[in-house]
DNA sequence: ATTTTTTCTTGACATATATCAAGATCAAAG
DNA sequence: CTTTGATCTTGATATATGTCAAGAAAAAAT
């Protein structure tokens, strides 16, 4: 079984015997340093896994940039309403370093669902998890202190912190550079 | 059409002749103000429509209330990974006033699925539209102030704010009682 | 290796928002 | 209507976090 058919099983716990048609329409593909992967106002038709590297979702607003999340190894990543509903997307998505993808076009996309019958319900229930994490999300904004924030941030992903540019973790937890500058020194032994 | 019918239709875009099916299985209930939806570590196993009154979505840490939502009459209200995972409720769910439902138990909402064929589609996108609103809730945090948040949801719920405590409004919005009393007496002409 | 650019840290200071406490309003119950 | 309890407002004060600026460290480019 390749990478991506394993990742793919583990989030839809899709039959191995439909995991091959589906990973199938998955075609390989680049991203270097800085590339765009999508660009806010344009068109997303695609949806991709990362095999190696990292991307930042972000937003570009009045003066400053607001990171919404970085994707890394074994992420999907996509602008989902874009997708979905054909609008224009709402985020920029730019590689922080060069970036492996196995990417579906979104015409392929839409087919998965003709070959494999469950395919909508399990992607239902895929983005269902992914739900919780946001409400997950917005209640450590409306009940952690900026610490707290880092702290549980930290705690599940830990490995994020020596390949992004601290600036971007600290922009998504929502506090300044600075503000996560002192509280990691605070928390050195 | 009745009333559910023309909410589900709004919502999932289902054609007529299926609407029917699936708005027969709902069934009326009240909630009494002071009522319990659901209980944070109990079971979830019904999906509810608000026809009137209101329900606010809590979770009760340490010493204080954290309201996460407040759902008025149009919404669905559950808990969804309770309901999808049948895993325990992360979430107390409350009646405000007294609030009629329509509501369909677990059992019949899982054979849905069965009777419309393409109901996990539509489910499925009507998920991801309320993935939407939480990023961009999420954004709202990562990038406005009290006010601007206030302003933000003010603009588009204003009907909320003299149906609901104040205080937990403030609280949805991550920011005291006292906080939001100050933005709104600044607000006044 | 050296230079240049980007990122990170640190201090001084500013500001938004929280906390605490008291009184004022409002709503529910008798 | 009157009373009781809940909610909202207001002021004084505390605190967390932001802003600005400069230098240090790290990474990228030459």
């Amino acid at each position: 079984m390749t990478e991506l058919e394993q990742y793919i099983r583990s989030y839809f716990g899709i039959p191995a015997a439909e995991l091959a048609k589906i990973a199938d329409l998955f075609r390989p593909a680049l991203l270097r340093k800085g590339d765009y992967f999508i660009r806010s106002g344009g068109s997303c038709d695609k949806l991709s896994f990362i095999r190696s590297g990292s991307l930042r979702i972000f937003v570009t607003q009045a003066d400053k940039e607001v990171t919404q999340w970085i994707s890394t190894k074994g992420y999907f990543v996509t602008d989902l309403s874009a997708l979905l509903f054909q609008t224009p997307c709402r985020w920029n998505i730019q590689a922080l370093s060069d970036t492996e993808l196995y990417t579906i076009g979104s015409k392929e996309y839409r087919e998965i669902g003709t070959h494999v019958p469950q395919w909508h319900e399990l992607e239902k229930l895929f983005i269902a998890r992914c739900f919780t994490i946001l409400e997950d999300r917005i209640f450590s904004h409306l009940s952690m202190t900026a610490e707290e924030r880092y702290d549980a941030f930290f705690a599940s992903h830990k490995e994020l912190f020596n390949q992004v540019p601290l600036q971007y973790l600290a922009s998504m937890l929502g506090m300044t550079p600075e503000t996560l500058s002192r509280i990691r020194k605070k928390q050195l032994p």
